[in-house]
DNA sequence: AATGAATGAGGATTCATTCAT
DNA sequence: GATGAATGAATCCTCATTCAT
């Protein structure tokens, strides 16, 4: 067990702090000042560690994009069929940790950070790739040669179900959610037997 | 035709060059001095005008969500069947007009906007609401009770096209944006003679 | 007489209030908030009119070497011989409004400014030429082909004597400089009669 | 041969990377921390050998004038007559570790700090004075009750070539600083045959 | 109606300096 | 002796907003 330095401690608290603060404004105006006073240091400091506001807001956003990435790692791991796997994605993607107010302001502003920000459009980029390649993988077996299309639908889908979120107004929960994108993807596959193994799972949702 | 007053000219042109001026920026940081200069006026008029920045912001994302209620209502307007009526709402959603990058811009950040702005809250949510309202009027005669259900997962897809487009890479045009979206809506009537429809309107769109 | 606006008036005082704030400090370590004050207006209105600290620095420069330029022209206007022309740089150099602590303590710190910015190096290199190209002009008829070494010799002593002034320890006044500096041009010259031309247009001297 | 202690090799390190910084940047305007890493150690162990930033930068002021001063001795030690004693002034101005772009930039940059800063100027004056002296002394043989004069104008002269070297656009260098000053200093003196002396030594010119 | 002039408030960033270890 | 950690104080600069004309 390495000994935890104080710099990564301190990067993570502002990497946090910077996810709440955003979510608090709800967009990008956080000053570095009250991002760093909430992880309980001078902005001083916090520059010290990233340079600049924007190395902080990138951070977050590779905190957040990380956390997605392993949350769908880890569901995944137990899928043992194609529908399975299918089921492991949407789970990741509203589970929990992921579909908070506070993460799902960070996603969208991300969005505009990516506007203006070549990193972030990477960043972007690379988690949508990624995305698609696992829908892709998972419904092949499914669907054939319409895995990429519809891979491409479910992954729009989930993007818009969290701007969406975003507007708190008439949002449904996560498991609303979840249900709601599971019943679509159901009618996008050719038999109804799909249906079951998705409910058979259902029970690891958090 | 009424003369217009000098007021709404000037009014429109702030809107406008507000509109470009997030579509060139990617975000709400644009300054009002920016926004003036390009509509050809000073600072102070805007602020004349419109009372501050927020309004001005306001009053441009009134423009984008009235242009696209304008597009709905005259897409409709020709329809006959409610497949038709259906296409019609994905048309308008991805033509011309509104499917600019400036303006695809403007919406990633009216929702930013929206998470702050209770103006703009409310302005997003009457959107939304009036395109789950057209969606499912027109999917209740195929679909029946499901309806609603359906045009809450057709609304999310339109907004998540939306927001990935924003991200111009490897982002589809509006013409395969609309492609994909009538492909999946198809599968999502009961019948396989939908499909039909959906290809007999297809020479309306531009 | 043409109106003067009021930009003029401000850049004018921000000039001056720049030129007293460097002599007051003795380096460039002046904040704009300072000048600005000294110029009574706020730090934004000097950054509108100048666009940054460096354009203020610059304009300050620029205005050292006009008025220097000015009085060696004007001094120059009323003489007649090759001999009163070389007097007459002399005391343009060390006449009144240039030899003043405020502003040798700006032409020491404009040098220091000229080490790192270009357009400031540029600035100083056309004052050494154009001094260079009168102190030349006005000492070949009275030496020949030795007026460029001789006058690149008197351009550095009056370099020197400026930077040493700056030192007030010890320093002379203006009119001892002069004293010095046309006792070493003399010694410069063939014959011995120049020495009486520089003590004829004595009584100019302020 | 005394061990050093780890102290002064320190101190020295510290020194000669200020006078590196400082020509570098042209300015006083480096950073505590720079001079240290470049020396080799953080910000914090300088500041506990010097107390601060002030000792650094006057520490490197004395290391400079007393090189100068070693300088000049030992070009004095071998001078037999009056004339070698002038030249051996001049030598030891313009030979190389004192005329390099850095330490000029450091020299410039002293008369800055001797502005603001008492003990800068003390320093400043000590070198003034002991200059003036040691060539009077030189020049008193040769020119009897001008010599102090005499003395004056010729370190005015060192000083103002300095400056004009710092502009490196259009300097000479050292080699022809030094020919210039001998050629000056040759006719300031009364015969002509003092002309030769200077050749004489040219030779122990690096 | 229209604008140039003006500013207060605020934010990112830098840096000398201190201190516990 | 040596340093990483930490910060307060500054400083440049931007911008929404106001106001007299």
């Amino acid at each position: 067990m390495p000994k935890l330095g104080v710099e990564p401690i301190r990067r993570q608290a502002l990497v946090k702090a910077t996810i709440t603060e955003i979510g608090a404004a709800g967009s990008l105006d956080v000053t570095v000042s009250k991002i760093a006073r909430r992880a309980g240091m001078s902005s001083a400091l916090a520059h010290h560690y990233f340079g600049g506001k924007e190395q902080i807001l990138l951070a977050a956003m590779r905190h957040i994009l990380v956390l997605f990435a392993d949350e769908v790692r880890s569901q995944i791991a137990s899928a043992r069929t194609p529908a399975e796997r299918l089921d492991a994605i949407l789970r990741a993607s509203f589970a929990s940790p992921n579909f908070t107010a506070e993460v799902i302001a960070a996603w969208l502003n991300f969005y505009v950070l990516a506007q203006a920000n070549p990193e972030a459009l990477r960043l972007l980029t690379v988690y949508r790739r990624r995305l698609q390649s696992n829908l892709t993988y998972a419904l092949r077996p499914m669907v054939g040669a319409a895995a990429a299309d519809k891979a491409e639908v479910i992954g729009a889908l989930i993007d818009g179900v969290y701007i969406r979120q975003s507007l708190r107004a008439g949002a449904m929960g996560g498991a609303d959610a979840l249900a709601m994108l599971r019943r679509t993807v159901d009618h996008m596959l050719p038999g109804a037997d799909q249906r079951k193994t998705a409910e058979m799972v259902d029970g690891a949702m958090t």
